[in-house]
DNA sequence: AATTGACTCAACCGCCTTTTT
DNA sequence: AAAAAAGGCGGTTGAGTCAAT
């Protein structure tokens, strides 16, 4: 049979966390670890709380090395660039970003970024409390031409071209950094969401919880793994006996794409040959706000759409797709 | 000074996947 | 192989805060 009940529901304590209690908390773990076992915890920390709550409150807040506060430019880059290409996968963009976590990313999404790509080019909103000017609206960002971003060959045309094809009469979404940089290291066929492909995505999303879900059917150059070799703060990574999160990269079409900073490594027999380090080289940030805020908009209209329009549907129809 | 409304974010909820028995 | 718990994750909520009126 299986396992013990997870805690008593009806003697764990809920809300807020005291101090006395992040003070159990960490000292407990920062003597004996999490043991491997969340729910067992709190009985041996002291406290009543459920485990997965205190899971919760180590990764997202007194794990050391947490980030808070204001986001750069560069992290808005970087969850931009990989919203437009995974979607609301939280903790895997957390994982390019660390001390981030996936709670914290997941916020400032929502609350924040996906406003300022609304709001770009619109009115200016009322006044903020906290008002952030480090982050610059889109409407500040330098443009280019559209459909510089698919100059290279794009999403569709290499991988066969099976249902997702760039309409050169489209304005393009030029992703921030990362895309970018994907971009111009990759020959033609590297694929990458384009503003269609967020469209799709974000329509498909809302109505499509836990769509996200990929699989392999066989393995093949054409697959796509996430994530990255790094310490990251998502809410996985506080699991180190966790099982599934070793290095993680995004593969496809015989490219991998993972790293802060977004190294691509071409991909030949299985096997990784990193082109360059990105880490230190920011290309300009390029956005079409009006698209990214059209797709915004629709996505509040269109979430029914049905998942052959999400970008995991093009992908897959495209190439084999894995997680690992 | 009081009220209102917008905003933030920690935490909860529920579902899916993985692991264990 | 099946069942159930644990782990993990994304969506949502609600209390607290603060600016505007």
């Amino acid at each position: 049979m299986g396992r013990a009940p997870c805690c008593d529901k009806n003697n764990v304590k809920k809300g807020p966390w005291s101090p006395e209690e992040d003070a159990k908390l960490k000292e407990f773990i920062e003597k004996h670890g999490t043991g491997g076992n969340w729910i067992a915890l709190p009985q041996k920390a002291g406290l009543r709380r459920c485990g997965k709550s205190c899971r919760l409150r180590w990764l997202n807040y007194l794990r050391p090395n947490i980030k808070h506060g204001e986001f750069t430019e560069n992290e808005d880059r970087v969850i931009c660039s990989m919203f437009a290409s995974i979607g609301s996968r939280w903790s895997i963009i957390a994982s390019q970003l660390p001390g981030r976590t996936d709670n914290d990313i997941k916020n400032y999404w929502n609350t924040k970024l996906k406003k300022k790509l609304i709001g770009a080019g619109a009115a200016p909103p009322r006044v903020q409390r906290h008002q952030n000017h480090h982050h610059r609206p889109l409407s500040m960002l330098p443009h280019t031409t559209p459909s510089s971003f698919y100059s290279a060959g794009g999403f569709s045309s290499a991988a066969g071209g099976a249902g997702f094809h760039q309409d050169p009469a489209m304005p393009t979404l030029t992703l921030p950094t990362t895309a970018q940089e994907y971009l111009v290291s990759s020959p033609p066929g590297l694929p990458m969401a384009s503003a269609t492909a967020l469209l799709h995505h974000l329509h498909g999303a809302a109505a499509t919880a836990h769509h996200h879900q990929l699989q392999v059917k066989e393995e093949s150059s054409n697959m796509i793994v996430f994530g990255s070799d790094q310490q990251s703060c998502s809410s996985s990574d506080g699991m180190p006996h966790g099982g599934h999160h070793g290095r993680e990269l995004m593969i496809f079409d015989g490219y991998s794409y993972g790293g802060y900073g977004s190294c691509i490594d071409q991909v030949v027999d299985n096997k990784l040959f990193q082109q360059q380090d990105h880490q230190a080289a920011q290309p300009p940030l390029e956005y079409n706000f009006d698209e990214i805020k059209q797709l915004l908009m629709n996505t509040t209209t269109n979430a029914a759409q049905d998942h052959g329009g999400s970008i995991e549907g093009m992908i897959a129809s495209q190439g084999k797709v894995t997680m690992m």
